[in-house]
DNA sequence: ACAACTATGTTTAGTTA
DNA sequence: ATAACTAAACATAGTTG
């Protein structure tokens, strides 16, 4: 009713956009704040309605960071790269026959394949038992690319290697530590420790950052696309 | 018009809920699933229209956590936690005078410490000659330049190590590589590749995760409530 | 637990100030 | 950049299999 009149309309409303990359500037900016806002919006909320702890983090493509947490940046983040399990809420967990269940097909799988890789290493080399002052070692040292080991004598002042020494360096040592990454989880899982259904490698760095919880603006970023999601159950 | 006939509603539609928290287990679960999702699904279109790199962690009050990452979960919390600022992209930087720019005076605090802590490390570098063993210590072969680097020469079984031990390694190493990445990129300032507010190519380490990357579910958790969140200007 | 299904409630693209 | 305003697009609460 009460439709007799065609009043004409004075903007033509919300008009659907493929999800791909703005090329206007502008509007990227625009869509940017709205969105950005929008996201931290149902992040509050979904803490609220069920309880949930929360972290988002954004890079704009000028650099900056925005982020979200609850109860804390911090304390998500802790939880996150430790895989220490959260405190559970005891209302949720009640019927919770098993949160985390990895069929036993499955984890038989897993776990013979990290049996067989674990036989492969062990044939590979073998002493360094006083491995364990390794600790010292490393956290004392930075060396560089260098004929001489980077342990020996004084440590190499990252000063004396020029910018692609440098470079190269971090490239490699970002590998190793990949793998040394996923050996720990692997002899957590072995060990009982860990669920085997449990996340993937946890790089060690994160449990050493304890940033504020929230904040904005610094720069440097670099965008690619194409992220990908998934969960189901809670 | 044609509202002449009054016909029966299948549904009462979507009815609008107070944000606080949800005391039926069942609705709370429901729509912590939906909602999560919802968030996930802006997080990559987020990323993708805006070129926006941004990571969500959701844990569930029964533990399980959520993730969605891009480029990946490493990458944005390597990002965040080293404070290393990520490649902007020049489009989004040409008018922008100083979005990351860090006053002199606290850039040199900063570079003055970094320094100092050097100096503390080399003094301690003398009680681990010993170490030297240690070469054998990481498995595989990092290929790249032409000189070796430490952990090439023979690889050694990780196997030797019990589990603190790798942690400790871990940890330690990364200490290093955000020691040397952080040097990587005050270098690449110092050496007038990159000024204080333009920043340089990706830092090699990151270039090496671009992978969206998602997982779900572990155990454990507590909810509190009372998130806050910021963030204006991009 | 999950999948449809609506009928709303909510977000937001485009526009203007 | 930021803010307001619409109208359309989209998300989702409640309900039913």
């Amino acid at each position: 009713m009460v439709l007799l009149k065609n009043l004409p309309k004075k903007t033509q409303g919300r008009k659907r956009i493929e999800i791909k990359k703005l090329e206007n500037l502008n509007s990227k900016q625009v869509t940017f704040s709205k969105r950005r806002a929008g996201i931290f919006k149902k992040a509050a909320e979904l803490s609220v309605l069920c309880g949930a702890d929360v972290a988002v983090i954004v890079f704009s493509t000028a650099g900056k960071v925005f982020c979200y947490g609850h109860p804390s940046m911090d304390t998500i983040l802790d939880w996150y790269c430790s895989g220490v399990t959260p405190p559970a809420v005891s209302d949720d967990t009640a019927g919770d026959q098993s949160p985390n269940r990895v069929p036993v097909a499955e984890f038989n799988k897993d776990y013979m394949e990290a049996i067989r890789e674990l036989e492969e290493q062990k044939k590979r080399v073998v002493e360094v038992k006083e491995a364990a002052k390794m600790k010292k070692v490393v956290m004392g040292v930075v060396g560089g690319c260098d004929e001489r080991f980077w342990w020996e004598d004084e440590s190499v002042d990252l000063d004396a290697l020029d910018v692609q020494e440098v470079e190269h360096y971090l490239i490699a040592l970002e590998d190793v530590r990949k793998k040394v990454a996923a050996r720990f989880h692997e002899m957590k899982i072995l060990n009982g420790t860990l669920n085997p259904g449990a996340l993937p490698p946890i790089p060690a760095v994160h449990r050493l950052c304890h940033l504020p919880m929230m904040t904005n603006g610094f720069s440097g970023h670099g965008g690619q696309f194409g992220g990908g999601y998934h969960g189901f159950g809670i």
